[in-house]
RNA sequence: GCGAGCGUAGCUCAAUCGGUUAGAGCGCCGGACUGUGACUCCGGAGGUUGUGGGUUCGAGACCCAUCGCUCGCCCCA
C-alpha cells in the first residue's frame, strides 16, 4: 500500500514547467505595458487585517461576507488572505502618506488573491491578478489612460473576442436618487421575486440588474438606467471618458447593467468580457473609480481609479489559441568518461559566460542515449566530448535540425555557438 | 452553500447483458545501434479500476456512503 499522498488544496493549482512560458509571457507583457504608461510595481502583503477588507470593500459584499480566508493569528487579531488588490494598495498609499511624496501615484501589482468559492472553469481559490491603481487624479483623462492600458495589454497578447463594457455609477449626489428609482421599479413585482432577490431589493437594488433569473431579467429590461440619474458633474465626467475613448479609437459598449461586486466604486466602472471561451466566468477584467476609498481608510480625500484582471482566465484564452513554445538549449554537451566530463563542464561554463544556454550530460550513458536527450530537449547544436576529443582538441559539432556535422577546434566551440545564437537573437 | 456529471497505467481512452488473467495508443525505461538523435523494429516497467461498505456464484460495470475532479447556480477576476 502506497503511502497516502497529500494533494494540493482545493482550488489551488500547481503551475508546472510546461505552463511556465505562457505565464512568463503574461507577466512580462504586463510589466512592459505598465511601464509604457508610467506605472511602477508595488508589492503589498498577501495577508492584511480583516478590518481593512471589511471597511474598504464592504462587509455586505459576497467577497468579504462569505468568501474570505479569515483566521486569528496567535495574538488574537483577525487576519485575512487578500481577496483583491485594491484595499491593500490604498492602505499602503495612506500608511506611507504617499500623497505627501507626490499625490499622483501610479502603481501596478501582480500576484495571487484568495477567495473561498466553489472552483469552476476560470475560477479558483488562489488566482493571479494583474492590476493597476492610479491615485490622485479626478480628471476623466485618467480613466481613459487606464482603460487604454488594459486594452493595449490584451491586444499585445493577441486576445480577441473581447468587449469593453462601460458605465457610470454616479457620485454621492446621484446614487440615492437612482437607488430610489430602482426600488420604485421593482417593488410592485416583489411577489414574483425570489427570496434572495427580494433581499437585494432592500439592501442593494443595483444587484437586481445583474440577475440571471429570467423573471428578473425581463423586469430589468425596463428598469431605469443609472445613466439617467447621473448628477451633471458625473454626467460630464462620463461623457468626457467616452469622447476620450472615441479619440483613441477604442470600441466600447455603454452598458448600464454592469454592477461591480465591490461597494467602493463610484462614477466610471468597466469590464472586459470575453464573448467565448470562458464559460460562465466570462469577465476577464473589471475596474472603475473609487474616489472615496482613500478618505474612508483614513487618508486625505483622494480620487482614484483602478482595474484588475484574472490571469488564469487570460491564460485559458491564450491556451486556446495554441501552446507557447519552449526553447531548447543552444548547445547539448555529451560526455563519455570522468576526465572528459570535467573538460566538458569547463566548456559548458565558458559557453554560459558567453550567454549561451547549455545542457550538459549529468547522468552518464551511451552516445545514442545522450543524443536522444539532445533531440528531445530541442537543442540547436550537440557535441560529444570523450577521450579522443580531449586528446585531439577537436570536436564534431552537429546541427540537430539538419543533421549536418562539422569538425571544429574545441577551443572554438564557445565562439561558434555564441555567434549562432547572436545571429538570430536566440530566437529559433 | 445548492444542483448535475465524471473518477480505469504518467497522459488520452477501451473492456459486449454483470463473466474468468483489466487492454490499446502515446509517453517512459532498455535493446537492435558497446561514439551520434529523428524513422523503424523488439523487449520491459507501470493498475488495490479514487476509497469504504453492500448486492451477486461472480462487480471496473449495479446499489449506498465518502473523497476528489469538472461544469452550472450564486458571486466574481
Amino acid at each position: 500500500m502506497a503511502t497516502p499522498r497529500i494533494a494540493a488544496v482545493k482550488g489551488m493549482n500547481d503551475l508546472l514547467p510546461e505552463q511556465a512560458p505562457l505565464w512568463q509571457k503574461l507577466e512580462g507583457t504586463a510589466r512592459r505595458i505598465a511601464a509604457l504608461y508610467g506605472f511602477e510595481e508595488v508589492r503589498t502583503p498577501l495577508v492584511e487585517s480583516t478590518s481593512l477588507f471589511v471597511r474598504g470593500i464592504g462587509g455586505e459584499t459576497d467577497v468579504v461576507g462569505k468568501e474570505m480566508y479569515t483566521f486569528d493569528d496567535r495574538g488574537g487579531e483577525s487576519l485575512s488572505l487578500r481577496p483583491e488588490g485594491t484595499a491593500g494598495a490604498v492602505r499602503a498609499y495612506v500608511e506611507h502618506s504617499r500623497h505627501a511624496v507626490d499625490p499622483i501615484q501610479k502603481w501596478f501589482y501582480l500576484g495571487p488573491m484568495f477567495r473561498h468559492e466553489a472552483p469552476q472553469k476560470g475560477r479558483y481559490r488562489q488566482f493571479f491578478q494583474f492590476g493597476a491603481e492610479l491615485f490622485g487624479v479626478a480628471e476623466p483623462r485618467a480613466d481613459v489612460d487606464l482603460i487604454a492600458l488594459v486594452v493595449r495589454f490584451v491586444r499585445e497578447l493577441g486576445v480577441s473576442g473581447l468587449v469593453l463594457h462601460l458605465s457610470s455609477l454616479g457620485d454621492e449626489e446621484s446614487r440615492p436618487a437612482y437607488r430610489e428609482a430602482l426600488v420604485r421599479h421593482f417593488s410592485p413585482h416583489a411577489a414574483r421575486l425570489s427570496e434572495t432577490d427580494r433581499r437585494r431589493l432592500e439592501k442593494n437594488p443595483l444587484r437586481l440588474l445583474d440577475s440571471k433569473d429570467e423573471t428578473v431579467k425581463a423586469l430589468a429590461e425596463g428598469a431605469p438606467s443609472t445613466l439617467d440619474y447621473l448628477s451633471p458633474a458625473s454626467r460630464a465626467h462620463f461623457d468626457e471618458v467616452l469622447r476620450g475613448l472615441d479619440a483613441l479609437g477604442i470600441d466600447y459598449e455603454v452598458d448600464p447593467k454592469i454592477v461591480r461586486g465591490l461597494d467602493y466604486y463610484t462614477r466610471t466602472t468597466f469590464e472586459l468580457v470575453a464573448t467565448s471561451g470562458l464559460g460562465a466566468q466570462s469577465t476577464l477584467a473589471g475596474g472603475g473609480r473609487y474616489d472615496r476609498m482613500v478618505e474612508e481608510l483614513g487618508g486625505p480625500a483622494t480620487p482614484a481609479i483602478g482595474f484588475s484582471m484574472g490571469l488564469e482566465r487570460l491564460a485559458l484564452l491564450l491556451e486556446a489559441s495554441g501552446p507557447a513554445l519552449r526553447r531548447g538549449p543552444d548547445l547539448f554537451l555529451g560526455v563519455l568518461g570522468d576526465e572528459p566530463g570535467r573538460t566538458a563542464q569547463r566548456v559548458a561554463e565558458r559557453c554560459r559566460d558567453r550567454g549561451c544556454t547549455v545542457e550538459l550530460t549529468l547522468k552518464s550513458g551511451g552516445v545514442a542515449k545522450q543524443m536522444k536527450r539532445a533531440d528531445r530537449l530541442g537543442a540547436r547544436f550537440s557535441a560529444i566530448i570523450g577521450d579522443g576529443e580531449r586528446a585531439s582538441g577537436r570536436v564534431k559539432l552537429k546541427t540537430l535540425a539538419t543533421g549536418e556535422e562539422r569538425e571544429i577546434a574545441l577551443a572554438d566551440l564557445v565562439e561558434v555557438v555564441g555567434a549562432a545564437r547572436e545571429t538570430d537573437g536566440g530566437q529559433r
